[in-house]
RNA sequence: GCUGUUGUAGCUCAGUGGUAGAGCACUUCCUUGGUAAGGAAGAGGUCUCGGGUUCAAUCCCCGAUAACAGCUCCA
């Protein structure tokens, strides 16, 4: 028998031997055309594949990742169908679905572009409504091989050569026969909007040594409304682009005479920027953190003994020359080598452990040009940095500690969709590594077991360690769904080695401190650039550069609007006065636009009371109430927004 | 770094092989107002840079450069 759990969760039961298409038809034809793909006992399974064991079948729709995973893969085909018609002796590489739509790269004899897609699309759309079905066929390795050989096609016969001995599947649809695990919808049919987004290159195989292919984006929906809903939706996420807002807000600058990636913070940025420093020194005091400031050089041999040196040295910013001969310094990539000096510059007992040096530090790195990207991928940044040196029997309990400081700061931040990723090294790949494999394994184990203790769901990525050791990252989206790493906390036993940094123990003999490396917010850059998209600009209160405007009603109140101002401001509410020419209506919309989040009317009225006509932005008139009030109001406000440290627990 | 697209006023963007345009912002004047755009005048450009084609290039071609999308990379 068959179990069948439907979409709402009902169950039913049947004989073995029909295929999961056959079976949603017994149930209904209209719920059929909605079926897209099948899970036999958790596998993906091909809709018109019988099903001839005992097991249970979960039937997939638009609603479901495993739905669309087979609408869109299905899309790619229909994608290359069209693509065969429109460029004959197109090759083609590998065509998946991917989390939103599709992509399929090709190797054209003539160059498509971006002013090709509605050309494409227009095909695919006339290839759908002919309701082609996906036909599957089982052939042989060699019998696959044959085929692609004559063809010509190196790429789909490298595939093949990839592939285990035995049975590989071939799906058809119309006259376009592709090498295919599936699975696949029934019919092109219910494909009814399709969007071509984008076309890029991409390196077959992901190599950067081989061909680079031509890719082509594109999503389908089985509704043209739910295509229109998508387009909407991509064009609000390009309005919370932090490149753009912060332009418009005059947060940040890039001048091309400065240089690439090497932004400058405008004076309302980098208000913004030291209001988020004092607010995680104020968290770091409390657990014990010690500032520090180094120097943004230092010599050769520093990253020489820390390792960096053979790691990056050629990839990165050329050495900087004295007028002595053989003497190096390099624009420091990080601050580690440097505390590690800090540390070293007395005796340390066990008693003084852990030693937590943290710094604001502004580092430099090469990224290649093309990997640029507004603020989160930048040339020159400053990380809110520190190292930890704490005993080995210490370090679990302070990795804890470092994970309960990146859980208050984004619960704070209302990061509340990130994931936390546990980085381990690739085992089949341990030159890139430095260190012993005990070390490598006693760091990975207390990585593993803080998370776990601190009760966080993780996913392991292994082979995506930092080269001195395994990290906890915590990676948020930005406002079109690309994944950024911010917090991240390092085990390291490699670097006190290489420094040879010591302790002296209760026994009177040298002991080596284990090291943590950590930024919570990863780097000032990138954080506040995805705050800017996650808020869109709308900053919380303590955070934001300007909290309110006072608007005099005419230039007759622009006095009393000072007086006001200036009581603001010593309440510690930052107020600026919008005294311009204009109306109060034209004054409203440029503050509300500007995000402004408290907004002060003065005129005759609240002159002669002594109050004050309160606004807030997004919400409209809140009538007229005295200063002592307004001040209230924004200080409950503001101690709402910052919750006491430790209540995450 | 690779492939592709783009580069016109401070910003957002039209436009053309024959001396360059709009809206916003800016300056000045009028207006002195009650919760999302009051009115008028003015100023502002080596059309990214360097070559080439042409009688003539912002426009066509080549190269550089920067931004954008993706790939690759990310201490």
């Amino acid at each position: 028998m068959i179990k069948i759990t439907l979409p709402d969760g009902s169950i039913r039961e049947v004989a073995a031997g029909s295929t999961a298409l056959q079976i949603a038809q017994s149930i209904s034809p209209r719920f059929a055309s909605e079926v897209l793909s099948s899970t036999v006992n958790g596998e993906l399974w091909d809709i018109q594949k019988p099903i001839n064991e005992d097991s249970s079948l979960k039937l997939h729709k638009w609603d479901d990742d495993k739905g669309k995973l087979a609408f869109w893969h299905s899309s790619s085909h229909l994608m290359a169908a069209a693509l065969e018609q429109l460029y004959p002796g197109i090759k083609f590489g590998i065509g998946p679905a991917i989390e939103s739509g599709f992509y399929y790269d090709v190797d054209s004899p003539t160059p498509i572009t971006e002013g090709d897609l509605a050309k494409i699309e227009q095909k695919m759309v006339e290839l759908a409504r002919q309701g082609q079905t996906f036909v599957r066929e089982d052939i042989s390795k060699d019998e696959a091989m044959r085929r692609y050989t004559e063809k010509g096609d190196q790429y789909k016969c490298e595939l093949i050569e990839g592939l285990e001995d035995g049975t590989i599947t071939f799906y058809t649809n119309g006259g376009y026969t592709d090498l295919c695990r599936g699975p696949h919808i029934a019919t092109t049919s219910i494909i009814k909007a399709v969007k071509l987004t984008s076309v890029a290159g991409a390196y077959w195989r992901g190599d950067e040594k081989r061909k680079m292919l031509t890719r082509i984006y594109g999503i389908t929906f089985p509704k043209k409304s739910l295509l229109d809903e998508y387009l909407v939706l991509l064009e609000e996420a390009k309005k919370r682009d932090h490149r753009k807002l912060g332009k418009e807000m005059e947060l940040f600058y890039f001048s091309p005479k400065v240089g690439q990636g090497l932004p400058m913070w405008l004076p309302k940025g980098a208000a913004l920027r030291e209001r988020l420093e004092n607010f995680l020194r104020n968290v770091q005091k409390q657990y014990g953190y010690e500032q520090v400031i180094t120097p943004h050089i230092g010599m050769k041999e520093l990253y020489v003994t820390s390792g960096h040196y053979a790691k990056y040295g050629k990839d990165s910013f050329q050495p900087i020359h004295t007028p002595n001969e053989d003497e190096e310094f390099l624009l420091k990539p990080m601050n580690c080598p440097h505390h590690c000096e800090i540390y070293k510059f007395k005796p340390r007992s066990y008693k003084d452990l852990p030693v937590r040096l943290a710094e604001f530090g502004t580092v430099y790195r090469y990224e290649m040009s093309g990997e640029l990207h507004g603020l989160t991928r930048v040339r020159g940044f400053t990380q809110d940095d520190a190292h930890l040196f704490c005993r080995p029997d210490q370090l679990k309990d302070e990795f804890k500690k470092v994970i309960d400081i990146v859980l208050y700061i984004f619960k704070t931040l209302k990061f509340d969709n990130f994931t936390a990723q546990i980085s381990l090294r690739d085992p089949n790949n341990r030159e890139k590594y430095i260190g012993t494999d005990e070390n490598w394994e006693k760091a990975e184990t207390a990585i593993i077991e803080a998370a776990a203790e601190k009760g966080l769901n993780t996913v392991v990525e292994t082979g995506e360690a930092a080269f001195y050791g395994p990290k906890l990252d915590f990676m948020v989206r930005d406002a079109i769904g690309r994944k950024w790493q911010l917090g991240t906390i390092q085990v390291d036993y490699n670097l006190p080695e290489r420094f040879d940094l010591t302790y002296k123990g209760s026994d009177d003999k040298d002991h080596r401190p284990v090291m943590i490396h950590r930024a919570p917010f990863g780097s000032m850059e990138r954080f506040v650039a995805v705050l800017l998209e996650h808020t869109a600009g709308k900053f919380p209160l303590w955070l934001t550069p300007q909290q309110a405007v006072v608007m005099p009603i005419s230039e007759k109140f622009n006095e009393y609007a000072q007086k006001v101002a200036k009581l603001l401001n010593n309440c510690d509410i930052r107020t600026l006065v919008d005294d311009r020419n204009e109306k109060i209506g034209r004054k409203v919309r440029d503050n509300e636009l500007a995000k402004v989040p408290l907004l002060v009317i003065v005129g005759e009225k609240e002159e002669a009371e002594n109050t004050i006509s309160v606004r807030v932005q997004g919400q409209g008139d809140k009538g007229s109430m005295s200063l002592q009030d307004f001040t209230a109001m924004v200080a409950q406000k503001v101690k709402e927004e910052i919750s006491k440290i430790g209540s995450n627990n």
